[in-house]
DNA sequence: GGATGTGAATGTCTTCACAGCT
DNA sequence: AGCTGTGAAGACATTCACATCC
């Protein structure tokens, strides 16, 4: 199902580009998949396609973007005004997809209260009536790893039932809740795996 | 083999905790998985328990550097030295963890000459030299999507073999190269989807 | 006794191959 | 003819259960 958004992006790169159809075959050579590959995941969640025809571009873009919930916007709290969240904050990719930050909380008192592009940096003291005062739905952790469980129960106290964390802790939260970890060490650990591996073996 | 990173990361809990010795259950509950996994895990780069007594934490810890490469440091290029470049930059589990950032570089002339933390900015423009000049292992890709695969091209000419790439777009590389995507959106994506099928179904 | 290491069983994901529309 | 949708086969990963050793 990550697969799909990877084919909605290519959807989009030819809509772009005005193409009205678009076979299994080449959807997966963009995707770095394969054509069967792509008929399963999109027949899992219906039928989208016409035999001998292919996929209607316009049209299958409309389904993932419902399948994937982003025919709608969402409404995101940013924790933690540091680095990476200002990298976070400024990212385009977020607001084209329908991922609208309404507000940003920190800790230290230095940044409560600067405008981040018109968001006022709020204290993270009030984080509880922060969030459903803005209706957040969604909640970016940029916190470092010793307090992120504390903010996790608070921004679960707040409803968020989801949460997208960057520190590497394993965080507990209650059924009902999803957690997506970044966990960008990790990352190139395995890059530095397959370089160990590469120098070794094979 | 991610689950890997993770057991390292409990283990080095443990050692300073001063913890001698560790069971797969233990490590099991840490890492977010079960007992068996662990022993698979463990089992299929050699056997380093003691049946009866459980896991030397320091010698786990020792095996698990060494499987995953990270006994030594790495030498770290990182190009473009936007927002989530300085953010990666400072980064305190990279340093940590034997990844060496030695040389920053970006096309914008603004930024060309600048110092972050002792170390200059330099022009992506002499790239190919600066990689070499500077024995860069591996490459931290923040450049905007429309260039990462010319600059993809030209790092893989300096003799970068490891990539951590964060554009959103699928990179071409020829074999022996590894790619390593890091996709904020899609991450993003897939919360939204979680919470949009909770929305409908289940 | 207690916990590992591992074949066997189970479950999940991917690929194959082809019937069935257009 | 061309390309989807899908059961069947195959590959891969996880879990079970127990013999084995400390």
């Amino acid at each position: 199902m990550r697969r799909l958004s990877l084919y909605l992006r290519s959807l989009e790169e030819l809509e772009r580009a005005g193409v009205a159809t678009v076979s299994s075959q080449e959807l997966a050579s963009r995707g770095g998949t394969t054509a069967a590959q792509v008929r399963k995941d999109l027949s899992h969640f219906g039928s989208f396609g016409k035999r001998g025809l292919g996929y209607g571009v316009p049209h299958l873009a409309g389904e993932l973007r419902r399948i994937l919930g982003l025919s709608r916007s969402w409404r995101v709290a940013l924790v933690g005004a540091g680095r990476m969240g200002a990298a976070l904050f400024e990212y385009p990719n977020f607001r084209d997809r329908g991922f609208r930050i309404v507000t940003v909380l920190d800790q230290d008192p230095e940044k409560v209260g600067k405008e981040w592009g018109g968001i006022v940096i709020r204290d993270v003291e009030g984080l509880e009536s922060v969030l459903r005062e803005v209706r957040a739905e969604i909640a970016i952790l940029t916190v470092p790893g010793e307090v992120v469980q504390e903010v996790v129960d608070r921004v679960v106290d707040a409803g968020i039932r989801a949460i997208l964390n960057f520190a590497p802790v394993r965080l507990r939260v209650p059924p009902g809740v999803v957690v997506n970890d970044v966990n960008m060490a990790l990352e190139l650990e395995a890059l530095s795996f397959a370089l160990a591996r590469g120098a070794r073996g094979r």
